[in-house]
DNA sequence: ATAGGGTTAG
């Protein structure tokens, strides 16, 4: 308030008196001051004209509703024996400060002084001694309050009861329930060994048994939503979702309205059910009774209808909240790029950066993906930079994300070096690692990192295996994959799914063993999908093997008859078979359903700039000198010994024209350019978002070893680095 | 005064 600084700074040496007055009568009502320098000035007229004893206590409870620990610690040390509000308020002062071991001290202190408990504080100190997971302190808090017949204050209740949900025993928590606790959606049966373990060590004393928390809930004279609320977190957080769900029903029929603290509360419960009908009735519940803009009931809106894949409306409930904070922010961003939205994703980043909410660590775990899918290196190195600035370089959610950013737009030395170098060692890095190197080419790296996995005990989960089997299927290890597959189902009790079926089809069918692939196929425990029976269908082709090529075609028309994939490949079969009437009827075919094929393309980051090419695109503005580049190294190639290879070119034409239409494949646009818009030397990173045609794939080698440079082509399904007229793919893709 | 929301591999 202006008025405090201008009326005493307008009678420094003016008569006593007024100053006296205006000082009593600030310190009857305090609540004017709102700001430090205030505040300081009146504690020096009080040094000045009172004695410290008897107005140290007044500008102590004025620095701690401001949060001036410093001063109120300063101020508290002068007062010789401090009254019962004093202790309070430094004791509420170093709470929020987050200063819980000094709570503890103090509360230690008042105590030793000769102070008895009193039920303003208790539950401030229960709630530091809950954080600090403290439970031995808390077990003689409890008996401390029953001493002192503060049995029957709700606040205190409600904190111990909290304090109880917090540190009790989940391995008996599992016991005193007959059915095992929760499910594990990570494709095994059994309990994740990290999760567990974290909340088992590390307290430096014992949990308590849950029944403590039962018999204290059930003998509370007075119950509120508070209550309720602390019992449903406890149940939800040990993945009892039912028995939250019927708690908040029971609390609503005995007259207590769910609040925002419940909703928010259980509402992740949809979002991991991605039951959104039962999302939108809680939605639906907030709107009625204008919860709907608390931040902590948005993000966990935006969260479930972004798990339900309804971005939309998670978009809808972030754009109505009033104020959003890094948390909200956190969850659209990470709602657009779960969804697939990543330039959305990166859009709202910056949104959020230019509203002037500070990103955290969890921002950039959400948003690191983005960079990772686009492959966009310039921007995932951005963020890369702001991490280190920010200091979060330790967090091994952002350190995981960044080594996959960096697998995945081809850098894998440095997703190494970053993996290397981190703290401690993660599940999720250590798959993202071996991912890397599956799709990069070096598959004993993989191996040895996932044996590494199983000798440091991480048990490897479903995601571990299909990083471990992609590896055996890009580098062709058939009898790996099978002992691989094997394993996991043996000795790890996974079920497979689809993606590992598919890896171990397509190894089978790229080895040549397509009679064992179709066996392996037909004997799924779950229905094969169109695309595990096109894998077969390529492999078909490569080993010419028509019969089978039929069957699997069968399979897709009637999984997917709109699936145009296999009637060009089909197609492709018979010509290359002469059988000319089954080709022609497959052209009549794609003709009739309208060939709709998904427009290959290809992009390169030339100076921060992404230059996009369609193939057979001739609108980019260099693309007179992509042309002569290309005539020129084609000279050059011819005299290496390259033929062109047509077999991929499906148009009805003649053998010269496939090889002209060859040359407009956009990889090979997109490499050219990189060429000649680089200095010598430089690497050529491009991306093309469907596989690479196998000419392409060995022009590609050649154009490395006349221009001497590396180039690095990313495509649909894994990387290839081509150097010195080699390929990291070993020609196996 | 006590209770609540968002993270990375697929």
């Amino acid at each position: 308030m202006a008025g405090v600084t201008t009326i005493i700074e307008a009678i420094p040496d003016a008569t006593i008196s007024p100053v006296k007055s205006f000082v009593k009568f600030l310190l009857r009502d305090p609540s004017s001051i709102c700001a430090g320098y205030q505040a300081k000035q009146l504690h020096a007229q009080l040094l000045k004209y009172y004695s410290i004893a008897s107005s140290s206590s007044s500008i102590l409870a004025i620095y701690c509703r401001l949060r001036l620990t410093d001063d109120s610690f300063r101020v508290f040390s002068s007062i010789p024996s401090p009254s019962r509000s004093s202790w309070t308020s430094l004791i509420r002062c170093a709470a929020t400060a987050g200063l819980f071991p000094v709570v503890i001290s103090l509360f230690h202190r008042m105590r030793a002084a000769g102070a008895p408990p009193n039920p303003t504080i208790l539950p401030t100190v229960l709630k530091s001694c809950t954080i600090l997971k403290n439970s031995k302190l808390g077990e003689s808090l409890h008996a401390c309050t029953i001493f002192f017949g503060l049995d029957s204050d709700l606040y205190t209740c409600n904190a111990l009861l909290n304090m109880y949900c917090k540190l009790a025993d989940c391995q008996n928590a599992y016991n005193l329930f007959d059915e095992m606790p929760r499910r594990d959606f990570t494709g095994g049966n059994t309990i994740r060994n990290d999760a567990l373990d974290q909340t088992l060590v590390g307290s430096f004393s014992r949990h308590f048994p849950v029944d403590n928390m039962m018999k204290l809930f059930n003998s509370m004279a007075e119950r509120d939503v508070t209550s309720w609320n602390t019992i449903i977190a406890w149940y939800m957080e040990n993945g009892r979702h039912e028995v939250a769900l019927a708690m908040v029903r029971k609390m609503t029929n005995i007259g207590l309205r769910p609040d925002s603290f419940t909703l928010s509360t259980v509402l992740p419960n949809f979002a991991e059910f991605a039951d959104v009908s039962k999302g939108k009735e809680i939605h639906g519940f907030a709107v009625r009774n204008r919860l709907d803009r608390d931040l902590f009931m948005g993000s966990s809106l935006i969260d479930m209808y972004a798990n339900s894949t309804l971005v939309n409306y998670s978009y809808h409930v972030f754009d109505r909240l009033p104020n959003p904070d890094a948390i909200s922010w956190n969850s659209v961003i990470g709602a657009s790029v779960q969804n697939g939205q990543f330039n959305h994703g990166l859009r709202l980043f910056r949104q959020m950066l230019l509203s002037g909410v500070k990103p955290g660590p969890v921002t950039f775990s959400c948003l690191m993906p983005a960079c990772a899918h686009l492959a966009t290196l310039h921007l995932g190195k951005q963020l890369h930079g702001y991490v280190i600035r920010q200091c979060f370089g330790s967090n091994v959610f952002v350190l995981s994300a960044l080594v996959d950013m960096y697998a995945k737009c081809g850098n894998i030395c440095t997703a190494r070096r970053i993996f290397n170098a981190m703290p401690s060692i993660d599940m999720v890095a250590l798959t993202a690692m071996i991912m890397g190197y599956a799709l990069h080419g070096p598959v004993q790296e993989a191996l040895s990192l996932f044996r590494r996995m199983e000798r440091e005990n991480w048990r490897p989960n479903y995601v571990a295996f299909v990083a471990v089997l992609t590896a055996c299927s890009h580098a062709g290890l058939v009898d790996e994959a099978r002992t691989f597959f094997d394993s996991m189902r043996v000795d790890y009790g996974i079920t497979p799914c689809l993606e590992h079926y598919t890896a171990v089809a397509d190894v089978l069918g790229r080895a040549g063993k397509l009679e064992e692939a179709y066996e392996f196929i037909s004997k799924m425990h779950i229905e094969p999908t169109a695309s595990v029976w096109c894998t077969l269908l390529g492999a078909c082709r490569v080993h010419k093997n028509e019969e089978l090529a039929e069957k699997a075609a069968k399979k897709i028309f009637q999984l997917e008859p709109e699936n145009m994939g296999s009637l060009v490949i089909m197609s492709n079969i018979y010509s290359a078979a002469g059988k000319w009437n089954e080709t022609a009827e497959m052209r009549r075919l794609i003709r009739d359903k309208g060939l709709k094929k998904q427009p290959a393309c290809s992009w390169i980051e030339i100076k921060n700039k992404v230059h996009g090419f369609i193939a057979h695109d001739t609108t980019h503005p260099s693309h007179g000198r992509i042309v002569e580049a290309w005539e020129a190294l084609m000279e050059q190639m011819k005299n290496e010994g390259y033929e062109p290879n047509t077999d991929e070119v499906l148009h009805d034409i003649e053998e010269e024209q496939k090889i002209v239409n060859l040359c407009g494949h956009s990889e090979r646009l997109a490499i050219v350019f990189g060429i000649i818009s680089t200095p010598p030397g430089t690497t050529i990173r491009v991306t093309k978002n469907i596989r690479v045609c196998v000419d392409c794939h060995t022009a590609s080698k050649f154009i490395s070893k006349i221009v001497g440079r590396e180039i690095i082509l990313r495509d649909f399904n894994r990387f290839h680095h081509f150097r010195d007229g080699e390929c990291s793919c070993g020609d196996f893709w």
